[in-house]
DNA sequence: TTTGGTGCAAAGGCTTTGCAGAAAG
DNA sequence: CTTTCTGCAAAGCCTTTGCACCAAA
């Protein structure tokens, strides 16, 4: 089935896991090469790609799915949900959780075999409000 | 602003709309041009593309953001949530609707302005179920 | 007519991948 | 040593776009 793998820590897998914990901007895959290439200027952009995929699929990180055209990536695996500015595409996290089972709910109304739900917000996030307030004035 | 266009009702937009519409899969772009080529054999990729964007940007349509590389569109514009297969990638509707509202609790957790959210499943279409059960028995 | 739309093909943006050398275990 | 990982660059996939011609209104 699924080819299991024996993962190596190597340099760049760790700050690649150290970065994205310390941060709280769900970055993109770019974002998080620019932020490493300060730390380990010979990273390579493929590189963060794999090493974000593997961690994901070994559920150490989370993939975000968040709309818009990149993916971006979580270090906080707890489950919550997250908010996207329509304006600049910013990502920020929302601990509301719906009170109850919502993929019981779901269950009900399909053929499907639900497994899990997510639950997204969109809105304008603080520096874009502030931006669209004097840019008016 | 946003640039305003007066839009014209080619025989393109109009069978576009027309097997959006009378189709429940929530198709790809290329899975509209793939349909729509036995109708109109001449149509092109980019007329398709751009004339998903127009009417989802119209309002008359959905543009749909579920996960996956590309984007699916839904001639259902009426708010309800969708399942994701996590083997083949279709996608269904679901009708549930959260029984309060969803915004206001984000709203208390947060900056941003809220204005809107997105809830979706993942889970396993009846089909891929059948094929797992044939393929371990 | 006027102005928006179309087909075609090329360009773009993000992500994945093949390969040879490097490094972890 | 063996096996996974890395950097680099090329390839891939989906989507957007420039342009000259076409067609709604």
């Amino acid at each position: 089935m699924t080819e299991e793998h024996k993962l190596r820590m190597t340099k760049q897998r760790q700050i690649i896991l150290e970065e994205l914990r310390a941060v709280k901007t769900h970055p993109t895959a770019d974002d998080m090469y620019q932020m490493l290439r300060k730390r380990m200027p010979k990273i390579s952009l493929g590189t963060v790609y794999r090493n974000l995929e593997i961690l994901s699929e070994s559920g150490i990180i989370q993939k975000l799915d968040v709309g818009g055209t990149q993916k971006r990536f979580d270090g906080d695996i707890s489950i919550h949900s997250h908010v996207r500015c329509v304006e600049c595409g910013c990502v920020g996290d929302i601990d509301v959780k719906p009170k109850y089972n919502l993929e019981e709910e779901a269950q009900k109304m399909t053929d499907f075999d639900i497994y899990r739900h997510r639950l997204e917000f969109t809105g304008m996030c603080p520096s874009c409000k502030q931006k669209k307030k004097v840019g008016q004035a």
